[in-house]
DNA sequence: TCCAGGTATGACAGCGCTGTCAAGCGTTGC
DNA sequence: GCAACGCTTGACAGCGCTGTCATACCTGGA
């Protein structure tokens, strides 16, 4: 099946159903009427290596990210290629190191080079705003997203999450619970919903008339040993907390392992919560109360709006919530005579 | 840069460098030498896009996997990316379900109309020999990776690996700490490495002179909650396992989790080993003893023998084995009179 | 010396699509 | 009624490579 084949089906020249095919609007509405129709008789599809080959661009976009978190990776994937499948577009996957220096001329490269047709920014190299500059500067199509907990007004186009909400939400399910000292290991730093997370917990406990201490919010990384040592320095101080967030899941576990090898049992001793509902939060015990991000949706939009954009058409920013999963990690905390250590 | 430009360079036609790239015999070494010298001063590579175009296939492998295990795709398709962009080749992730009925004919309609130059298969798709006939017989070049002890002589490339000694030398590991009664959670019957593994770990009785126990055995899937129920049928036997082993990191992570809920202490009370080295085991309290599996090695070594396949160069089978990593969660089994259960 | 038969190389078309440019057509304003 | 304009459509070249086929070259045997 080839646009010829189309072309002929429908009574018109093969560029015409090129046109309609790329979604130019110069087609009378008959026209491309009878086209699709013959498109979808014909069940045509476009050769991507043809369209890359002619046209300007190689109608293949590519999914920047610098995480370490595999089963983020995969729901990623995933979402891009829905939107890339039902588009007709490729998808290249392209990991990177975003505090390295020169990232936008790295990036730009990879664009030339396979002659990509934009790009889909993740955390955290959407937030590195030179980054993104230059990107622009260098007429880049692309499309980033974010943690803001509303829309961004620099005109560059982007899917936003509010994690400051969401991380509120658990915050407030915490002290719902009767928690007042509620420890924070806050983690990757370089992420800008680290910095969301930790303003949605602060807000909270202000809201909640709760006084911030300093020695309850600990600084580490988005890794499972920081999330160990972390609730391990908690667990020493003189008043420990009856309840810890861990910025995202893989901190909470570690949290959580954290406990079990102190002896503390959770959460009878202590509460853990975490961030992401990734695998990890279902798969641990007791399995974690998180909040959940779907990562792939996200990232579907994110490609879809990249492809209109490349297409030349309007897109307005969107915006997306985490939602709180209350698992078996979380409960009332116990009363002080009876807690005890274990083990 | 072309073609073209590569042959002025060498003095040449478009048509032998094409052919130098490829790797065809018909060229004077001293020809050849020319233009790979012309290729290095040029930094020349191959456009995908106009190769697939114009070529009988379009250099371009896919990866088919059945496998709900993030860590293993991203590790897999890590292996297969660093063999395409060495070789010049491009990549396409294929999920799939191995159980459907029609799946060899899904996987040519695949390979047809993307028109791929080979599959790489993994288990548990690697094993359905029906499948496998007819995708030989559909004349698609294809290897695939499955579990044995040897090469399998049926003439079809393989790359193996040995999961029966890996699972013998886990087993050996507990027993030779002291271990005689070892529970073994199966799963992934579907996969052939799951009755090599449940071998292993029968062979390495036999040899230590300890008899079997069909109540130590138990059947399920490679997933979590399988893990968690089959440890806790184990923990109500009359006569409780000091050791369990699970045929995967997911399956011995449930195990771990029953053990925690069942208020047993790992591995003083009872050590719990896994096979595959996932994050899973290195992010639980205690880290789990396991195999290490290089996923990514195994796979690269695999894409790089389909393309030598493709390349119409000859290809033996080649064969990986296992490592054990031993870490916190075995230990030699608790006197029986200093056993408890705790709260 | 010549020719058969293999080996090494090149000329050329064409893969399926898009970019460019030109032409056709209907509409508007004077 | 006619020029001028915008909208819609089509003809055609060519993207960079490989498949096909023809040709040049080389070897050894008669």
């Amino acid at each position: 099946m080839t646009l010829d084949d189309v072309a002929a089906q429908a009574g018109v020249s093969a560029k015409t159903v090129s046109r309609v095919v790329n979604g130019e609007r110069s087609v009378r509405p008959d026209t491309r009427q009878r086209v699709l129709r013959a498109i979808e008789q014909l069940d045509y599809r476009p050769n991507l290596l043809a369209r890359g080959l002619s046209g300007s661009h190689a109608y293949t976009i590519g999914l920047v990210y610098d995480n370490p978190n595999a089963y983020y990776i995969i729901a990623m994937q995933q979402g891009a290629l829905t939107a890339c499948d039902a588009l007709n577009f490729g998808l290249q996957m392209r990991p990177c190191d975003s505090t390295v220096p020169g990232l936008a001329e790295d990036l730009r490269d990879f664009v030339h080079r396979s002659r990509l047709s934009g790009l889909v920014l993740t955390t955290p190299v959407s937030e590195r705003q030179a980054t993104l500059r230059k990107l622009a500067a260098y007429r880049i199509p692309f499309v980033r997203i974010v943690s803001a907990a509303k829309s961004p007004h620099d005109g560059i186009p982007c899917v936003y999450v509010d994690d400051r909400d969401a991380a509120y939400a658990i915050t407030a399910h915490l002290l719902q619970l009767g928690h007042v000292r509620i420890g924070f290991l806050r983690g990757g730093k370089q992420h800008h919903a680290s910095a969301e997370r930790l303003q949605g917990y602060q807000d909270a406990l202000r809201h909640y008339g709760v006084t911030l201490r300093k020695e309850l919010m600990i600084e580490g990384d988005y890794v499972f040993d920081d999330g160990f040592r972390g609730a391990r320095r908690l667990f020493e101080l003189a008043e420990p907390p009856t309840a810890i967030f861990g910025c995202n899941d893989e901190i909470a576990a570690g949290a959580l392992a954290a406990a079990q090898s102190t002896g503390l049992h959770v959460p009878y001793d202590v509460s853990i919560a975490g961030f992401e509902d990734s695998p990890f939060s279902r798969h641990s015990w007791p399995p974690l109360t998180t909040a959940r991000q779907r990562a792939d949706v996200i990232v579907e939009r994110a490609t879809r709006m990249l492809i209109a954009r490349i297409r030349g058409e309007h897109v307005d920013n969107e915006s997306f919530n985490p939602e709180l999963v209350v698992r078996g990690s979380t409960a009332p905390p116990r009363p002080k005579s009876r807690r005890r250590k274990r083990g």
